[in-house]
DNA sequence: AAAGATTGACAGATCAATCTTG
DNA sequence: CAAGATTGATCTGTCAATCTTT
């Protein structure tokens, strides 16, 4: 069942079937692999390696908290709990931002800056070996594609503001 | 930093670091759609849903718990959890298998089937709505390809397996 | 003792309040 | 009171034992 073609609600054909199913694997091994480098290698998990991700690429490392969770595709919630995390690790601080609304900033501390860059090249590594080179360039390129249109889809709220940077070759 | 190109410990070229930014982008926001869309339509994360589907697609709707948690893609540990949860609502009952080894089995029940055969459609819609129709035919046959490439790489032990149902057309 | 499976303790994520400030 | 942010309760997943059967 399932998935079967059918007539009423549209369902898929064999070949949909088979690429939805290979894309619903890599969703539940990829994340996997990346978590669990990113745990043995820097005892990070992927969402607060992007939380500092997105604070070495702002202006002076500082970025309000709603920025910063939008940027690391989180609620405001999960960002103040890894927040709290990355504080209590010396990698992060929070400062009352003076400017427009008084809202909270947090602010990557050298310790974090120096913790990120000795993290990445490994995390690179794994990139390279789980993805980019497991792929021919063109179907790299294509997978890239799709993705962007996957997520302009999934939410066109977010893709407006995050795929900002995915035009500019930027860090991510 | 980060992906910036360098010569040392191998960076990326910024097409490589754009397209695997759309990947991380695609891996952050996909499984969380599909998993908010379950749990508000049927009151099920994507994993507890793979499980129902796992042991529909198996011979009289049983399947020891070791093959389920491959198939499903999660250790036994979280197997377990899940399962007595599913077991909790009267989806899914366990009994020992009198065959090889005296195993456990995990087996669905009418009510879990008829829990599955609800739950399907609005799933395929969103599967529709989020990958199939945000993408050009050729587009999702060559995401299909990649992924299975990425798969292969990430972990060769479960590719072997799984993705022998990603050749037959065949629920998933 | 090895394989299959479960358990309980802990870490992390979500959700629904709650608090604060403009 | 609306936006920004935090908190605490609850649920899920992971990890390290543990238990059972062959």
């Amino acid at each position: 069942m399932m998935y079967v073609m059918s007539e009423e609600p549209r369902w898929l054909t064999p070949d949909q079937l088979r690429d939805w199913a290979s894309l619903i694997t890599l969703l539940m091994t990829v994340p996997a692999a990346l978590d669990a480098q990113l745990k043995r290698d820097a005892s990070l998990n992927m969402f607060e390696y992007h939380v500092l991700v997105g604070l070495e690429a702002a202006p002076n490392h500082v970025l309000p908290m709603t920025d910063l969770a939008i940027y690391a595709n989180g609620s405001p919630s999960r960002l103040s709990h890894a927040v709290a995390r990355l504080e209590r690790a010396g990698w992060v601080e929070r400062h009352a931002c003076a400017e427009a609304g008084r809202r909270t900033a947090a602010v990557l501390t050298p310790a974090g800056l120096k913790k990120l860059q000795e993290s990445a090249p490994d995390h690179v590594r794994e990139a390279r070996r789980l993805v980019v080179d497991a792929l021919r360039p063109d179907q790299l390129k294509a997978l890239g594609a799709a993705a962007r249109a996957i997520v302009a889809a999934t939410d066109p709220t977010l893709s407006e503001y995050v795929l900002r940077r995915l035009k500019d070759p930027e860090p991510a």
